[in-house]
DNA sequence: TAGATTGTTAATCGATTAACAATC
DNA sequence: TAGATTGTTAATCGATTAACAATC
């Protein structure tokens, strides 16, 4: 507690990517590592492996290491994904079904209860083990369900609509797929985006300029 | 050219942001803007959006501010928007096919020239305007086409395999769907990732710390 | 001309890396 | 004990913000 409300975006940013290699050793069944040997896998200094770890206690043993099975626990828990946030997914199109077949949920924290669709060839219809139905309904589903989380996966005209009905229902934390930026709007949500067309972008400005990345 | 070759990837990743609110502006007919009110809607400081614009040129004018269709095209340039890079889509599951389907690509600088999958049952079919093929056929369709870039949407037991054919055919260019790091491995690639799963669980980790975040 | 706003330099802030004493 | 490796402090590096002279 003390010392967990003064992270930094940067560090958090890379613990799923910490705990992906972990579990990959694990898997490996190898059972202790020390922050050089961590930091050669994952291409990163061994000095920002320990200051990253440090800011949430000290689970290396000097002279020894890191435990795998243990930190790997450790990074379970801060990240929390012990939880069963309760989720409900805003559009069941390509992506939203994609994203659901996609990913265990469960996994990381989540349970997704619920879906929400305009199209009425999808409405009635079951993603998984959820049920698909009218965005109409989604007021009363949530007078009955608690919703922690929504994952927006719907056009980005839609989104100022349906985002204000979420927020009157007391939806703070989102999972945003479509290009629009909620925190502008509504400064006191936590929001994850995942702006896929900025990524392509991005790709497109780096492949435009190899030589000048080479060149570092 | 002489400035370009020194831009840190903080304000690359920027750019994308920029141009959309731009285009924004620019639907609606908005003429000019000046650092001040486009960083008011994009909620970031004035400093930055001209700092981040004067690493590629002035293109502003003093007293007035910024022509917003200029600037548009200006950014648009800088992001290589108009080239037309050739990409194949290794993988066409749920995630490769919902994404082909979500994305305009060409307003983005590609274009998606074919598709590969192990599934006899998506072989030969098409999606979008693109065939499927057997992903037997790729070293056969790369002797005949010259694919600039990969989009990578396979599970990650497949990505190590593939990854070395599609280096050996000479491809440096990834979007990575995949949880793999390509860069560990292949360090002179340009890689893109959107590691779904590091989001989600980072969106875990601040819903498990909001207490925290708002302190702020 | 006076007011507005840029481009750019300087100051601050934060994040990464290096170094090393503590200690298993 | 000696060697290894952490936890942590200090040094460096980079990114953001502030300030202001240049100028439209």
């Amino acid at each position: 507690m003390s010392k967990s409300d003064s992270i930094s975006m940067s560090v958090i940013r890379r613990l799923p990517r910490y705990y992906r290699f972990l579990s990959e050793l694990d898997e490996q069944n190898v059972k202790r590592i020390s922050s050089t040997g961590l930091a050669d896998i994952m291409n990163v200094t061994a000095s920002q492996v320990r200051q990253d770890l440090n800011c949430f206690g000290g689970f290396g043993q000097q002279g020894y290491g890191y435990s795998v099975g243990q930190l790997k626990k450790e990074i379970q828990n801060i990240l929390g994904l012990n939880h069963s946030y309760q989720a409900v997914l805003i559009g069941a199109g390509n992506l939203g079904t994609a994203v659901v077949k996609h990913l265990d949920f469960q996994k990381m924290g989540f349970r997704l209860i619920g879906g929400f669709e305009i199209d009425p060839d999808k409405i009635g219809g079951t993603l998984g083990d959820i049920v698909i139905s009218s965005e109409t309904e989604l007021e009363s589903f949530c007078e009955v369900n608690r919703v922690d989380a929504a994952f927006l996966c719907i056009p980005k005209q839609s989104v100022d609509g349906t985002l204000e009905r979420l927020y009157r229902l007391g939806i703070r934390c989102f999972w945003n797929f479509s290009h629009y930026d909620i925190s502008v709007k509504y400064p006191d949500t936590v929001v994850e985006n995942v702006h896929l067309s900025d990524s392509l972008m991005t790709l497109c400005y780096r492949m435009t300029n190899i030589a000048a990345e080479n060149k570092i």
